[in-house]
DNA sequence: CATAACTGCGATCGGTGTTCGCAATTTAGT
DNA sequence: ACTAAATTGCGAACACCGATCGCAGTTATG
């Protein structure tokens, strides 16, 4: 675990570098081609050292990874006051948190494994969990509330950023194979859908699809059981 | 996109194996030893053929693992009759897809660009939609609470797995870490939470969780707007 | 029966994460 | 003050990875 183990030791020379500064090497590396880009040897390459000494400061790209993750989740200003109403606290939490991630595309491709959180989020987690202090749950199921509010913010980011991503020609290409199948008279719920979803477009804001997606499903998520 | 592409040729000697070969061992290898496992190398050695033969069936890796995910898809038993409760119906079928994944850990890995559905995943859109037919919602929006679902079921499977796989020592460090934060009296939330969460424990079955989160979601989710 | 199309595949290219060993440097303990 | 331990940067190497090229051998079509 990165977070644990100290940053430098107090024998050696000095450090010419830093953790932080291998983070914003590599997070800008990622925002501008991905998150392969972001590699040892080019991190390596952009802070003009060799690649093995990025060892001396991080264990594994795992670890790397872990740390530009941090860094991103402090972006997210956990500053705002939180009006008492869980669900639109939640909400707006969530619109921040996906406006990082479309700030910073590669986040939709670190996987989600559970428990990684750093310092900023263990702060993020505590806001979180702020909001939702006036709902009557367990603390189990609050958690997996937040888990399962991030990997919607996931999702609703991936869509967002894969629209405007250069996949014009797969897309197409996939495109032409459903309308195959739509023609095929096979499938025709799928043939509607398409046609109602392309013909009639969605010239509304993702913004406010995303908003009340997530209203509805934390309202349903959180209203007490009836029995 | 591999779906379009014709699997042989008329022209040339029969091949030795086909794209169902192929997308049978690499499932084998990622089922026994993850994702990465499945390479182009040791798919290769488990067909007993040269790695860059393989490239005769499929253009690319991610070729391959939209091969490999289809065909799993395809084990989601969809002649389950409908019985015309929307919400009933898709969590039964998310159910399914969720022993789909628990029995391919490595579908959690793969990342969910979204249309990339092959042969079986447009008959597994098919039921879902035909599941959703009562509903009275826009095509689109039935497109996307798919979508969604279908990202609740890999997170859910994503916590099953990570539960069991051998990370003990991983989780150990993490949870250290939290209660570090927890005992330094700083995020107060988090501290209750966790002592709520792992004390009291989760005896309760996974799948109960399962269900009961998913049906909230979706009952918020298809809900009649209220104006 | 010639030619176009196809297959298998060894060799190779450029990339990746990670490890090792070594010289140089700094601090801690005496 | 000086030895010893700890730590740093880093060149070289290892073991992988996906993908491409070119060539010999095979098949079906015209």
């Amino acid at each position: 675990m990165v977070w644990a183990r100290p940053e430098r030791g107090a024998r050696g020379p000095a450090a010419v570098h830093s953790r932080a500064e291998l983070t914003a090497a590599a997070i800008g590396l990622a925002d501008r081609s991905g998150l392969a880009a972001a590699s040892m040897r080019q991190v390596a390459k952009a802070l003009g050292t060799g690649q093995a000494s990025l060892y001396r400061y991080v264990s594994s790209r795992d670890d790397l990874i872990d740390l530009m993750t941090d860094a991103v989740t402090g972006e997210v200003d956990l500053d705002v006051p939180l009006t008492g109403d869980p669900v639109e606290d939640v909400v707006a939490l969530a619109s921040r948190t996906k406006a990082v991630h479309l700030r910073h595309p590669w986040l939709v491709d670190v996987s989600p494994e559970p428990l990684r959180l750093g310092p900023r989020g263990l702060d993020y987690l505590e806001y979180a969990l702020r909001a939702l202090a006036p709902v009557p749950l367990p603390g189990r199921i609050k958690l997996e509330t937040v888990a399962l509010m991030n990997a919607l913010v996931t999702q609703f980011a991936r869509t967002e950023l894969g629209s405007s991503r250069e996949d014009a020609d797969r897309r197409a290409g996939q495109i032409a194979y459903l309308r195959e199948a739509a023609t095929r008279r096979t499938h025709p719920h799928v043939a509607a859908a398409m046609a109602e979803g392309v013909e009639a477009g969605s010239p509304q804001a993702p913004q406010a699809m995303f908003e009340r997606t997530m209203r509805r499903v934390l309202t349903g998520l959180i209203r007490p059981d009836s029995p």
